[in-house]
Order: C-alpha cells, then structure tokens, then sequence
DNA sequence: TTTATTTACGAAAACGATGTAGTTCAATTT
DNA sequence: AAATTGAACTACATCGTTTTCGTAAATAAA
C-alpha cells in the first residue's frame, strides 16, 4: 500500500519534501500557489503528519502526563475534566496514569516517563509516598511537574491546593456550633500535607472553642476499604461514641454512612458528618450530606494552565509557587 | 549537558551503538559479559529508551487511546479503570480523550488518530453520532477500533455490551411488580443503541403486562443538564403524572430525583425510580435507589483484553463479534 | 550593464533506536 | 595447511519530519 506521508505527497506534485513540509505548516518560504497545490493534495489524500517522527527531530511532544492516585473519587475526575478542556485548547494530548497509591507504582511510572514521551507532568501524590526522588528525577530531565490538591512540599515547582487549613478549621467549627462536642478526625495517611493541614483546622477549631483535644479521636484510616470500615465500624460501636466526625476524604465519609446504616445510627440526629467531598449527589444522600467542596475542575484548569504557560515560553523551570483556590462549605443536613 | 542516550552510552564503553542496542534487548548475539557491562553501565547512567525512535522504526507506539463521551458518569469511569488495569499490565501507555458527546469533536479527535500516534482505539460512541465514517476510516488505516456499551452497529468489529433488553425489560417488569401501571421512559438519545434497546426491553415489558403503550411517556432526554431538568419536571409538575420511572442513564436518575426533592414528590410512595447507573453512592440515597448495575469495569477491562489480544497477533482487522456481559438489577428502595 | 538583494525552492543532515548485512578473529573441521 | 564455521561485534540504512544551508533565478539598486 501506497504510503502516506511527505515523501509521496512531493512526489505526486514534483516538488521536494522541504517544500511540502515547510507549505504545509505556512512557511513563507514557500509561493501561495506551491502552498496552495500542497494543501490540496495533503487534504485530497487525508495526510496526517507523523506525530513520533516530529518528536524526535524536536523533543517536543505534545503530550503531557496526568497522574492520580486513584479514578473512584470525584475530585480526581473533576481535576482531570479541568486539566483536559485546557489541553483540547492547546491541542495537547493526555496519557492518564493511576498510582492506586502506590508509592511503587509511582515510581515506575515516573520512570516510564523519563524519556521525553511526555512535555510536563500533572499530578497528585499517592498517600504512600515519602520519599521524593523520582520526582525530583523528572524535573532535573527537564520535565516539569505541576501538583494539584495532593502536593509535595519539598519539591519546587507550582502547586495548586486549596486552602485546607481554613476548611478544615471552618468544617469542624461548623460541627460545633451545631452543638457537637466531641468529634472524630478521619485521617487518610499522614504522608499527606493536606491531611495534615485539615488536621491542623481541626484542632486549630477544638482550641478555639476550648475543647480538649483527645488523641484517640484521630482516626488513622488508610488505602484499603475494608480495613476503614472495621476502623470506624470500632469507632462508633463502643459505647463512647463521638458525636461529630470530620472526613478527610470523601471515601471516608462514604464509609461512616455505611457504618452508620448498619449500626442504625442516625444521621445527623445521633452523629454529625462533613467532609471534603465532591460528590454530584451529596445533596441527595441520606441525609443530604454536608461538604467542603473543592474547585476541582477550577484546580486542574488551573494546574494545566500554569504547566502550559510554561511550556510555551520553553521554561521547564517553574519557580515554586503555591496558588490556592478556595473551598466552599456546603451546608446541608 | 550530555545525552542519555545510545550514543553516549557506547562511546562510553567504547563498544558500538548496534552492540549496546542488542545488549539491552537482551540479543545472544551480544557476549555475557558485554551484555553485563552495557546493563550496568546503563543503570548507572538512568539510560531510558526514547519511546519516540522507536515507534518511529517500528510503527508500534504501545499506546492506545480510550475515547468516552464524558467523564461524569460513573460507568464510564470504572470502565476506563478496567482497561487501564490491563494496559499497566501489558505496559501500554493510555491516552484519553472526552467528546463531550459532540460529534464534531469525536471526528476531530479521530483525525488526530489517523497517524499512527495509537495502536488502537477503545470507544463508547457520542450521543450525537449518526455517521461512522470517520471510525471506518480509522480502521481502514489498520487502527483497530474495539466498541464498548455505546456501539456502533454498522462497524464490523468487537463490541462489549451488555444485555440491555433484558435489562430494560427486567427493570421495566420490576416497576410494574412494585405497583406501577404507568411508567415514564427517559431517553437520553436515539443515537444510541443501547438506549434504543432499553426502551425495546421496557415497552416489551409493559406489553407483557398488557399495559398500553403510551407514546408520551417516552421522553426524549438529552445532554443539556438544563434542558433535561426543565423537561422532567414538566413531567411530573401536571396532574396526570406517571407513578413510576425508568432512567436510561444515571444522570437523568439524579435530574429526577433533584426533580422530586424541588416538588416535593415523595420517592417511592408517590414515585418510584429505576435507572441504569454505576453510582457507588445508590445505596446511600434518599431514598436508596433501585438500580441496573452495569459491569463497568469488567466491560473495560473485556474491551482491552480483545483489543490487546489482536494487537499481540499484529492483526488490526477484528472480526465483528458481539461480547455480553450481564448486568445486575439490585434492588434498593 | 554590473552588482546586490530577494524569492522560492532543494539537498542533506539531524533526531535516536533498530535490524540487516557485513567483518574480524578464533576455533574447528577437512 | 586450507577451508569452514561460528561467536561477537560494527557499519549503515532506515523510519518521517524538520531545519539549516545553499543556490538558481528573478528583481532591484548602483
């Protein structure tokens, strides 16, 4: 079969490749009718340029990675949906990674991309990851990373977060003055700084309101679901039971409900729930639930578009920068 | 700054770079303790192959594109999380693309596959694709095409389904066993085949019970989140308002019930809803809704399986075969 | 008319990895 | 001793573009 590339289009009009190639992307090098004869014929026989052999003359591949740690969690979706409608602007195209947080997996995929298959990185840290070198790796490669929501604070470059000290701080004091006393932290994994910052509100609001803090109410929860259902299943079985209790992720939240339903715990009559959540149908729960929502899709616009500025320049130097981009408390019931 | 790549590594062992090549692919034509030598040397130099050169010579870019028409559908997104389970494991790379359910993006997208940037392609139509012309043109450049839920009939190639009559029939049947005599079909396009078929399976029910068909009952839904809401609560503002609902689509489940909960419409005394949906939250609602859980990630993860199966073969030409998953009816509230 | 400049194009060298077709040298066979 | 084999390695063309440099012809300036 006859191939389709530039080498066949010169030779069906009788002019050289350097000619198609440069008609093709508007040089003025070359004649309005040469160029026009060109488009044509480029058109007429559907050619396509070859993305892989542009990249390797160029090291530019329009490609830019997105990683997350996991897809069942709306604020990922949501960031990933904001990130892609500034991509499809800039006709950039994006390879989706999910570390499952898996430190391990991060780490091998941040090898695979260490190769200039992809332009800059956009990502969110695995809740197992200490340690920073394959990151670090990548950005002394030339390829810039751009964290969104779960950042790693040792590594220079942007970031793009929400204010979660103040949610956090707002979110618990929400549960106070709705005449909770003794409210519970669940905790995702202590590797992650906003886990830590929306602690921090969370005591921050407890020593506001002069409530002791009682070490035992911070709930260390993690990856796997069913260790979290047994963790807070014993946290509201016991006879001390809290009256509040504060996710730090949605998943979490998700689980106390169910914990809930099955201890015929009601919701919020028995126990108070908020969240960081970004659930279409927190409205609609059982009760409805309240949330601090986040501006993911605002998040992952706005990750894209710092990369990209910086892409464009050829800068893969990005100065370390924090952009914050407030939460909204969603009251409900 | 010095190169990582071939070149260096093979002045820097003083072998040439055809030898070094070998070596990391592992050729008996290299000797042991060469081969050594180079892997050691690589390793300490963080050599990584330049995807780009490769694909390039060999026309095999290990990357496949996964087309979906929106990323808020919970089905859409564990079926991404399928085959993205499968392409880790066969080292496949994933790039993703949202049509938003507009087809002239879904063509724009396609052109910019024409060139080799995947080996394949898996896909779930948009809803407003009536013409296949540019996937058939995919495939006649041997870029396979594997279908999943939203297919296209007129293609000859694997599509993943599920068993979407008899799980509209089942659904339908359900309603009518809890009570229901007059039932509204939402439709979210007659595009699409599995709507098409789900509405065949509900008015096959409602003819087994030998309830009229009424043709106003049949809503034409679409992707306007807008239009869709003003549209069922035209529906149940009335006097004459259906006592039961079957949602083709989980969004128009989640329209109907913010519908409900703004009339004040007691779901499931005054209404009861039904719907095709992934929602890992469906049990959580208010009240818990009844729902057609698809197999989402199994159908992602069948729909990579196939195509992966034919890419190993270097076959690009996938017979038409249709591949049945069955969805489960879980009965809620 | 001669010289300088511009216009429009072509030849060829990259980009980095791969694989074919040698080449060398030593070991083995005749 | 000559011929054959084979192991271990190298040179080089190739994939499809892009881009730099060159050059011929046409035009403008001297």
């Amino acid at each position: 079969m006859q191939k389709n590339n530039l080498k066949t289009l010169a030779n069906k009009l009788g002019v050289s490749v350097s000619t198609v190639s440069k008609a093709l992307r508007g040089s003025h090098e070359i004649g309005c009718d040469t160029t026009k004869r060109v488009l044509e014929m480029a058109e007429k026989m559907g050619y396509r340029t070859n993305p892989y052999a542009g990249h390797l003359r160029n090291h530019i591949s329009k490609t830019i990675a997105v990683i997350i740690p996991e897809m069942t969690n709306n604020f990922f979706i949501q960031a990933i949906t904001g990130a892609e409608s500034i991509a499809q602007e800039k006709n950039y195209h994006i390879l989706v990674y999910i570390t499952h947080d898996d430190y391990n997996k991060e780490v091998s995929i941040m090898k695979h991309l260490q190769n200039g298959r992809v332009d800059g990185v956009l990502m969110s840290l695995s809740a197992s990851t200490q340690n920073y070198d394959h990151l670090n790796k990548l950005i002394e490669l030339n390829i810039p990373i751009v964290f969104f929501d779960r950042i790693g604070h040792e590594i220079e470059t942007a970031k793009i977060i929400t204010d979660d000290f103040a949610s956090g701080f707002n979110a618990t004091e929400h549960l106070i003055k709705n005449g909770c006393r003794d409210i519970a932290y669940l905790s995702v994994s202590e590797n992650l700084s906003i886990d830590n910052k929306r602690k921090q509100g969370y005591i921050e609001a407890l020593n506001k309101y002069d409530i002791k803090i009682n070490p035992a109410r911070i709930i260390k929860c993690g990856v796997d679901e069913n260790y979290n259902y047994k963790t807070i299943k014993r946290l509201l079985n016991g006879k001390n039971v809290p009256d509040g209790i504060f996710a730090s992720i949605e998943k979490l939240a998700l689980t106390s409900y169910a914990v809930c339903n099955g201890l015929k715990i009601k919701i919020p009559d028995q126990i108070k729930i908020i969240c960081f959540s970004n659930l279409i149908t927190a409205d609609l729960l059982n009760p409805s639930l309240t949330t601090i929502t986040q501006p993911a899709f605002e998040m992952g616009k706005q990750a894209a578009t710092v990369l990209f500025k910086y892409l464009d320049k050829k800068r893969t130097d990005i100065p370390n920068q924090n952009i914050v981009i407030k939460s909204e408390l969603i009251k409900r019931n």
